[in-house]
DNA sequence: GAGCACTGC
């Protein structure tokens, strides 16, 4: 191990990278996958003696790679891992006293710096892949800057003067020395081989609100197939019903042909489809791993996951749709909108790179030049300008960052995205009305889950029925656990057993389901085999067991201090759970408009439907009041896990969302409204939306606006898309 | 009357 790194790129610069570290406080290395950056700079760092001082950090955005890349540096460096080097991430702390090099998640580090600001345990923090602009990465980047920027505070709380190198791809490096009081930039040569690109003619800009694409995407990766010499084809789409219905369309084509290619030299029979995504079975996805049996070409049909967090060794040929799914935040309607976007021109060099890892490669990108040029843009655009910013900012509030707005952010979020979280931290009593973090807000930062949530859970605390808040919280913030087949029947069969479910808490409260779930499940004698019999997802059921457990932890934790917070409840036991919801999600409450229309009452008015999975689908005309949980775009605006509250429970609370406007909520926000008086207040909030556009500068705004999806936009391509798929399924 | 990419604490 330790002479082949010798071979690495990087080995040539060890002296002067050294060097470079010591030199100034902070430093940007640049170098493609390859290079050897990850795993030799903290070896070099820790042999030039640098850790004397402290543990060398190296942040990674994914668990998976600082666990991986932990192990090859214990091996390189003959130790066991755990010792000398060690990772943590969440769950998992495999480090100990002697650990001079830890490997850890950009989440662990940012929880760190919470307990201590100046993190004065270590000598070096390396942020690695920063290209890839994780929310948490970001942040990290803007907190190092701010506290250790000034050489004559790099001392601050510590003994000796933290070092702060940041590793990217060779992507905007000015920018990051730029942002780093203009330091030093070290450049490494990579060592991947040439990867050819060509475009194709059949999709262009016009193609973008069809799917469509996917049957070029076939067409391509079977020319592939038949064409060029052997070597494995990863194609990239955009989901799992994408993928299912190429793979479907592949095999077809794969089964109507002879398997005899002569290809050159080199003979390819026959071709393994192997599709690969996220919420795909743990065992399943292995398989794509495995090497194809000889003569055999492997074809494998994947999300974007295949583009970071899983490497397949032997690809060769890529097929690039051009397409993927992205949440975003719009911050104009309060939702976040999953919605399929072409990717960027850094982010179509990305996948073409997974084909040149072991030997020269080539890309086939199904979309012309013109959709290159016109639909694509250079960098995506980081995450923390398209995501909701409420926990990050009260993590930053914590940190004693009083002006968010000012903080210095690589990419600035737009303003109201931070006023909005402000707006809602406000709501939640997280900070006062000078911006200043409360008491509450110091506990709620403590937990790893969504500030809604979180609120939920310490109303919960504070009147001692925590137990029935922490597995609802828990099975939130994991992958849905309700599992749908794809095949019509098998759906049904998974539909009945999920509202036999439902029906077992004899209430109509999605909410109280998870918490049945949870109990069932875990009392169950064989828990998997429960799951298997519920159509329950088994891996995300068990994620959810741990993070119970973690929040639990917590919690103890906080109310061992002795100024939690204790309140008295004389209402209904069996109101319990609802009311502690109503508590964290009073921005998340609707009002029956008109027949099975809903009216969110979050200040946009907006229409939203319950969705058919929730238990209380088709019983509206009993509704009047509802909180859920989130909201689902497709053919409608879909709310869902939903359950029935009673207006006077939110009474005291919605004031709080119309601050603004509180005399006009006080006439609407009453359980007596009549339809009547609904509409009028419905087209006031659409007269007062109209009215904040004319008051800005309306080319701004327009600008702004074309550049924004809305609800509606995202509601429409997906109609769109559909009846495309339906028009390419008939003969 | 339905269709969720990926990641993280």
């Amino acid at each position: 191990m330790m002479s082949e790194s010798k071979y690495l790129p990087i080995y040539k610069h060890k002296a002067k990278l050294i060097q470079a570290v010591k030199d100034s406080t902070f430093l940007v290395v640049t170098g493609e996958t390859g290079s050897g950056k990850t795993t030799q700079l903290p070896q070099y760092l820790h042999e030039a003696g640098i850790s004397k001082d402290g543990t060398i950090g190296v942040t990674q955005p994914r668990r998976v790679a600082a666990i991986t890349v932990a192990q090859r540096v214990a091996q390189e460096m003959k130790c066991t891992l755990g010792r000398e080097v060690g990772y943590q991430v969440r769950f998992d702390d495999c480090t100990s006293q002697d650990t001079v090099v830890k490997y850890m998640t950009d989440g662990c580090l940012l929880r760190e710096i919470l307990a201590d600001p100046f993190l004065s345990k270590y000598s070096v923090v390396i942020l690695d892949e920063v290209h890839e602009r994780s929310l948490n990465t970001d942040i990290l980047l803007g907190l190092l800057k701010k506290v250790f920027s000034d050489p004559a505070k790099s001392t601050r709380g510590r003994s000796f003067p933290l070092k702060v190198v940041v590793m990217s791809a060779t992507l905007e490096t000015d920018k990051l020395s730029a942002f780093l009081s203009d330091c030093p930039v070290f450049q490494i040569p990579g060592r991947t081989y040439p990867v050819t690109c060509t475009f194709g003619s059949a999709v262009g800009p016009k193609d973008i609100e069809s799917t469509g694409y996917i049957k070029e995407v076939v067409k391509i990766a079977f020319d592939v197939h038949t064409s060029e010499m052997a070597g494995d084809v990863l194609v990239f789409l955009t989901g799992q019903s994408e993928i299912e219905r190429a793979c479907d369309l592949l095999y077809e084509k794969a089964e109507s042909i002879d398997y005899r290619y002569d290809v050159q030299d080199q003979t390819v029979d026959g071709l393994l489809i192997l599709p690969l995504y996220g919420s795909m079975p743990t065992d399943q996805q292995r398989q794509i791993f495995q090497p194809p049996p000889p003569r055999i070409r492997k074809c494998v049909v994947a999300t974007n996951i295949a583009a970071t967090s899983l490497t397949i060794d032997g690809i060769k040929y890529i097929v690039d749709s051009g397409f993927v799914k992205q949440l975003n935040h719009n911050s104009r309607v309060g939702m976040d909108i999953l919605e399929v976007v072409p990717i960027s021109k850094s982010e179509a060099q990305q996948r073409a790179g997974r084909a040149g890892r072991t030997s020269a490669g080539k890309c086939f990108r199904i979309y012309n030049k013109e959709f290159w040029e016109k639909s694509m843009p250079e960098y995506t655009v980081p995450e923390i300008q398209r995501t909701s910013l409420t926990a990050v900012i009260l993590t930053l509030k914590c940190l004693g960052v009083h002006d968010v707005i000012r903080f210095p952010y690589l990419d600035c979020p737009e303003e109201r995205f931070i006023l909005e979280a402000l707006k809602q931290l406000y709501q939640f009593d997280a900070i006062d009305r000078t911006g200043r973090v409360t008491h509450l807000g110091e506990l709620m930062v403590e937990f790893p889950l969504q500030p809604g949530l979180t609120r939920a859970l310490l109303k919960a605390a504070s009147l001692d029925c925590q137990d029935l808040l922490l597995p609802v919280a828990a099975m939130l913030s994991v992958e849905n656990i309700f599992i749908r087949p794809g095949h019509p029947d098998k759906q049904k069969e998974a539909d009945k057993k999920h509202r036999a479910l439902a029906s077992r808490t004899g209430s109509m409260n999605d909410f109280a389901t998870l918490l049945s779930v949870f109990h069932a499940c875990k009392s169950s004698d064989r828990p998997s085999g429960w799951c298997k019999d519920n159509w329950i997802h088994w891996r995300a059921l068990k994620s959810a067991f741990s993070v119970e457990t973690q929040l639990r932890e917590i919690l103890l934790r906080l109310q061992q201090k002795s100024d939690f917070p204790v309140e008295t409840f004389d209402g209904n036991k069996s109101e319990l759970l609802r009311r502690c919801l109503c508590t964290g999600y009073f921005t998340n409450v609707a009002r029956r408009s008109v027949g099975k229309v809903f009216c969110t009452m979050d200040g946009h008015g907006s229409m939203v439907h319950i969705h058919p999975s929730s238990a209380l689908f088709d019983q509206e005309d009993e509704l009047n009041w509802v909180v859920f949980h989130d909201v689902l775009v497709t053919s409608r605006v879909y709310i869902r896990t939903v359950c029935p509250i009673r207006y006077e429970w939110v009474k005291d609370l919605l004031p709080k969302l119309h601050e603004v406007d509180v005399y006009e909520l006080s006439n609407v926000a009453r359980e007596e409204v009549t339809d009547d008086e609904m509409k009028q207040w419905e087209s006031r909030e659409a007269a007062k939306r109209q009215s904040e556009v004319s008051k800005e500068d309306v080319m701004k705004k327009l600008e702004r606006r074309n550049n924004e999806t809305t609800v509606n936009d995202a509601r429409a391509r997906y109609l769109q898309r559909k009846q495309q798929r339906q028009q390419s399924k008939a003969p």
